[in-house]
RNA sequence: GGGCCGCUAGCUCAACUGGCAGAGCAGCAGACUCUUAAUCUGCGGGUUGAAGGUUCGAUUCCUUCGCGGCUCACCA
């Protein structure tokens, strides 16, 4: 027998023992009064003398995290996932019923245990145990207390393993829910109105990517898992809902990577009668606020990213594209005024001709090799080329570009808004273009939604757009150089066997 | 998909240039009435990711495969 197998009979035999003496071995509920976070955080002040003469009697249930035997007496914590509680147990002082439980306990099984809150020698918070209940087995192993567990593997295939024995794990993912309640409190504050909009679209559209197709059988039709909501959320626009917004998943069938997962959660949002310059004013105060709640759970001073602070003291930098290339590639700006001339300066550094092979995927490209990595502060990159943004209003002065902004921190792209194009003949005209393009090879070129169009004609406000990841945005706030480390259950193979 | 790296006991990790696979924790048996990585005594636990190959001998070298990590490509 192996030795796995040996710990794993153990424990059944154990389970076995205490079925035989009458214990329910999975019973239905538990009474209870605090867990052990609450118990340490409402009495972390009170001495051991008016522990004493409050008497207070409670039942709290959690995980054996640890079994200290000393004799007659066991020191047993109790863990919640937060913070652990210790039983003081004296074998003589609790009824012979329970003494089995405790004879027949492993570390990992689920307890319930009553008594009297006290403060023992050591000035430890400490439940003085008269009563235990068994509440589950853990039938298997739990991994080392001390090291925690480590394999990266293990960690992301078996998370409830990784939340239950890493605390820093459970910090990342109690600081995600923070920064979405955060979001939603600060869109709400506004007037904005949570909505859900299609995961299965006819046309995916509203961004450059590839979708997961599935088949819907009593229809008899292919579908796609959405790559954005988009286009849905501007509909509702033109259906009155002037500031609308959805934080939900998106899928796209592309390359997994330390900030790509196949599914990964957004936030979109629509603010009618604004722009993108507004908008970015309103993105800073967004993040900003999120940034601070975000702080506030992990008890942090300031945002790091590999260690490094990061600045976000407001305002944020704001570059065109065209000067961040200048900046950091040192190319003087007359050299990005066409594409011959970027198609030059591809030649000369040796770079790959971009695909889709138009004057702004080139500088986009550009962009993307010579500037994104030195981005680590907050900056909105701004002024994007129109034919590689199909859904953003043309800036009036220069119609090669649009009004777009992205915003970048630690080298990563955490937001991307534009002034939303609402001129249905000019979309059609771009989506027409985007055709042409597809046709031409460019497997990720936006599909002609005529729907759309229909509810552009019907006139929608001019307004501002922004998509943020929420992955990406969770990563920044908790210094997690994997996406993984943010997604519970992020997308792995298959186990063997 | 390409390149590089990793996979040893339940967990965390050792094992020099190819020469008897180890430690701590966990487990099992025992001692101990204020411990908290408790301590002390003793014991058990391995298809070294899988399959082949080279060799007197393979955790170690080679090949193929599996899974993972990083990275490039793709992308948000």
């Amino acid at each position: 027998m192996s030795e796995l197998d040996e710990q794993i009979q153990n424990r059944r035999d154990k389970r076995q023992a205490l079925a035989a003496a009458g214990v329910p071995v999975y019973p239905h509920r538990y009474e209870w009064d605090l867990e052990p976070t609450d118990v340490k955080t409402k009495y972390a002040a009170a001495t051991a003398e008016e522990l004493e003469a409050l008497g207070l009697r409670l039942r709290v249930p959690g995980r054996v995290k640890a079994i200290r035997q000393q004799g007659k007496i066991v020191f047993l914590d109790l863990h919640d996932g937060r913070e652990k509680l210790q039983l003081f147990i004296r074998k003589n002082q609790i009824p012979e019923a329970d003494l089995q439980i405790l004879d027949h306990l492993d570390l990992g099984d689920q307890l319930g245990a009553s008594g009297q809150l006290i403060r023992t020698r050591a000035g430890e918070l400490s439940l003085m145990v008269d009563g235990l209940t068994f509440l589950a087995k853990a039938l298997r192993p739990m991994p080392e207390k001390w090291h925690g567990l480590a394999d990266v593997e293990v960690r992301y295939r078996q998370r409830y393993l990784d939340l239950a024995s890493n605390e820093d794990s459970r910090k990342v993912f109690e600081t995600r829910a923070a920064i979405v309640r955060t979001l939603r409190t600060f869109l709400e504050a506004r007037g904005f109105l949570e909505v859900e909009t299609p995961m299965m679209h006819h046309i995916p559209g509203g961004a450059t990517a590839r979708p997961f197709k599935t088949h819907h059988n009593a229809l008899d039709i292919d579908l796609y898992l959405r790559i954005a909501p988009e286009l849905f959320l501007k509909r509702l626009l033109v259906g009155g809902i002037p500031r609308v917004y959805e934080i939900n998943r998106n899928f796209r069938n592309e390359g997994i990577s330390t900030r790509h997962n196949p599914e990964f959660t957004m936030l979109e949002f629509y603010w009618a009668y604004a722009d993108y310059r507004q908008m970015m004013d309103f993105t800073e105060e967004l993040i900003a606020a999120v940034a601070e709640a975000a702080l506030a759970v992990q008890g942090k001073a300031e945002v790091t990213w590999e260690g490094r602070p990061i600045n976000l003291a407001r305002p944020w930098a704001r570059l065109t594209m065209r000067e961040a290339i200048t900046r950091y590639a040192g190319l003087p700006d007359e050299r990005l005024d066409s594409l011959e001339s970027l198609q030059a300066i591809f030649a000369e550094r040796g770079l790959a001709a971009p695909a889709g092979g138009t004057y702004g995927h080139h500088l986009m490209a550009l962009f993307e090799a010579v500037a994104e990595e030195h981005l680590f502060d907050p900056v909105f990159i701004t002024d994007h080329p129109v034919d590689v943004s199909p859904l953003a209003k043309q800036r009036p002065d220069d119609p090669r570009f649009v009004e777009r902004f992205e915003l970048y921190i630690a080298g990563m792209e955490l937001a991307n808004a534009f002034s939303e194009l609402n001129d249905p003949d000019v979309q059609a005209e771009r989506f027409r273009q985007q055709l042409t393009a597809r046709e031409a090879g460019d497997a990720e070129a936006h599909l002609y939604d005529a729907d759309y169009v229909r509810a552009l004609e019907h006139a929608m406000p001019p307004a501002a757009g922004n998509g943020t990841g929420i992955d990406r945005l969770t990563m920044v706030l908790t210094d997690r150089q994997s996406i993984r480390d943010v997604i519970l259950f992020p997308l792995l193979r298959p186990e063997a066997d």
